[in-house]
DNA sequence: ATTTAGCACTCATGCTATCCGAGTGCTAAC
DNA sequence: GTTAGCACTCGGATAGCATGAGTGCTAAAT
């Protein structure tokens, strides 16, 4: 059967319906609701169809119809029409970026925060994995009698430090002239490529002072594993429970429960690679938990290599339409604010060598 | 009227019926559950004057009784008895805290993720205020030809730093001279009395490195409001949907939104005061939001000055007794932790001079 | 003076029967 | 190809009814 250009016009009427109200829509309904320009029994006949062909379904024999995951899947490769944000809407994410945030993670957790606010749906959201650190610069020094600081500037917006209790009184002298031999034999280097070799080099040029050198060792340690890590948050919870889909709390609290392990959270951008934006609906998730659930996914770019995710999270009749275009527009910004882009104003500039 | 011994324990038997079976306790209920003495035509008599003093609740003129928040308030403060905490579930506390968080923020947060889990409530989580921030030693140095880093040592349990794109090449030599005068003049001093008095004398003594000050100064003012916030988290959300008492979506949705704005989550821990542990029973919470809901929050110390807190949010019949002692050895491991009294393992222990 | 057994009464809950209406498919006329 | 009409379906709301847990009260038993 053929796809004719009058059924993609009611599937998508039905859609758009069906967004609104959340209920079943009948074909009287559709020409009263959406004003289509044919009687309630020639849309009855292409709702006959349309079904045939797998992209509505009837809840019950007598009821009307509702999309199916496969209507959905036309709906937004085909039919609809992002809406445009108006100049509030984008006045509004513009301020919301130039929010403090100190560092990445709160930063990103924050801006889903709002995105969620916006939508007024659930947000997720992905640090970006940060496989090449480079290593600027360190710096160490004492704090106190019986403690020392170790400092490293990296390349990705963040200066790192950790605070060391030796079981020695840390001496000065020492820790300069280790300082020195570290950013002469480390500093420009990537994280990933310091081996213990070069730690060992380090250690024999630094003389006595290399009794600190386990120190940094295990700093680097922890910050490559720091880096390794792709942060995961989810934040309006509360908006789920807005949606009729999730009145059922045992259904409500099941999906929250599982969006809240961030684990699964990290799985949940998968291969949103190119694409501005990604719509797996309903039954094409791979988890069993979000078989009747929609993830809309947008990826954020941050300088060349870094790429972080920020998605929404909602029942299969979601307003595809209108939140694609709210979340490609957030994503850019936060990846060209987190970039650096934006006018120099904000802390996440990356440090240009 | 007299509120005899047989009264409380006619009360307290039915509060922790209630809190198990979350519906309306009736007296042949309570003499088949809870194996009371009586028969059920004398518990009648009871409660029909625990009811008259206030302390229970009819829900409908047939149906059993319910406690008041009157009653709870009896409960807790006179009736219950702490169970005590397995050694598991000690261990778990314990094993939880050993957890890596790099800065406060993050680790309240992760520790109230874990709290939520052990409890199965909803958790919120303050961060301490701090009152008062030492500044120990300051350092500046280059990262790349158009941007240099401030970096400052603070007595508690965390190095901040900034770093500053100038619209000039910082030059080494002489940050590292406003280095010197910086410790020179404001270390050991308090972050609130520097003053613009001291900024001046810094800039005079800097010379030619006068040009750095406004930076500090900047950086410093970030470093007080920063300070003067208390961060708020919520954890656990889902949980909440687990109480027959928030089945109703709308219920939880409007409580979980309340309790997403984090200045409301501020206020909630009121004056927690001395007392280890504080309950904030259903209408005697402040926030017309809150009144049927119950708050059991802690306070947790780090070091002598500071006072963060962490509390339970749930239904007013909460398992108050289960929960406080949890929450209670939850919160002293937490400020244990933090302060550095466990082992020196920790990263936040403070940096004593 | 307490405690208990008995009794009539109340009301929430769950079940069934019924009605209503929105929606359907089909057919025949336009 | 489109539309009007019609008989049919079935979910959801409503009313009626039985059930049972619970109550207060009274009178007898301890």
């Amino acid at each position: 059967m053929e796809l004719t250009s009058r059924k993609k016009a009611v599937l998508r009427a039905l859609i758009e319906d069906y967004i609104q109200y959340a209920e079943p829509v009948g074909s009287k309904t559709l020409v009263e609701r959406r004003g289509l320009e044919f009687s309630s029994a020639t849309l009855r006949h292409e709702m006959v169809e349309l079904e045939a062909m797998g992209y509505l379904a009837q809840p019950h024999i007598s009821s009307g119809r509702v999309p199916s995951p496969r209507g959905y899947r036309l709906f937004v490769d085909e039919l609809m029409e992002c809406h445009g944000l108006s100049e509030a809407e984008r006045e509004a994410i513009n301020a919301s970026m130039r929010l403090k945030a100190k560092e990445l993670d709160r930063f990103i957790l924050k801006a889903g925060e709002f995105l969620s606010l916006l939508t007024q749906y659930t947000v997720y959201a992905l640090t970006p994995r940060i496989n090449q650190v480079r290593l600027l610069r360190f710096d160490m020094f004492t704090a106190g009698a019986d403690t020392f600081v170790i400092v490293v500037v990296t390349d990705v917006h963040t200066v790192k430090n950790k605070v060391v209790y030796p079981p020695f009184p840390p001496v000065e002298e020492a820790l300069r002239r280790l300082t020195a031999v570290l950013n002469g034999h480390l500093a420009g280097l990537v994280l990933h490529d310091v081996t213990p070799e070069n730690m060992q080099v380090v250690a024999r040029r630094a003389g006595e002072a290399g009794a600190y050198v386990p120190y940094v060792t295990e700093f680097l340690a922890e910050l490559s594993e720091e880096f390794d890590n792709r942060e995961a948050f989810l934040a309006g919870q509360s908006h789920m429970l807005g949606h009729p889909e999730y009145h059922d709390s045992v259904k409500a609290r099941r999906l929250l429960e599982y969006l809240s392990d961030s684990r699964e959270l990290a799985r949940l951008a998968g291969a949103c690679a190119d694409e501005p934006v990604r719509f797996v609906i309903g039954p094409e998730n791979e988890a069993e938990e979000l078989r009747d659930t929609s993830v809309v996914t947008a990826s954020y770019h941050v300088g060349e290599h870094l790429q972080g995710f920020i998605g929404l999270v909602g029942p299969i009749r979601m307003d595809y339409a209108r939140l694609a275009s709210r979340l490609i527009y957030f994503a850019e910004r936060l990846g060209w604010l987190l970039s650096g882009d934006e006018e120099g104003k904000s802390n996440f500039r990356s440090i240009k060598m």
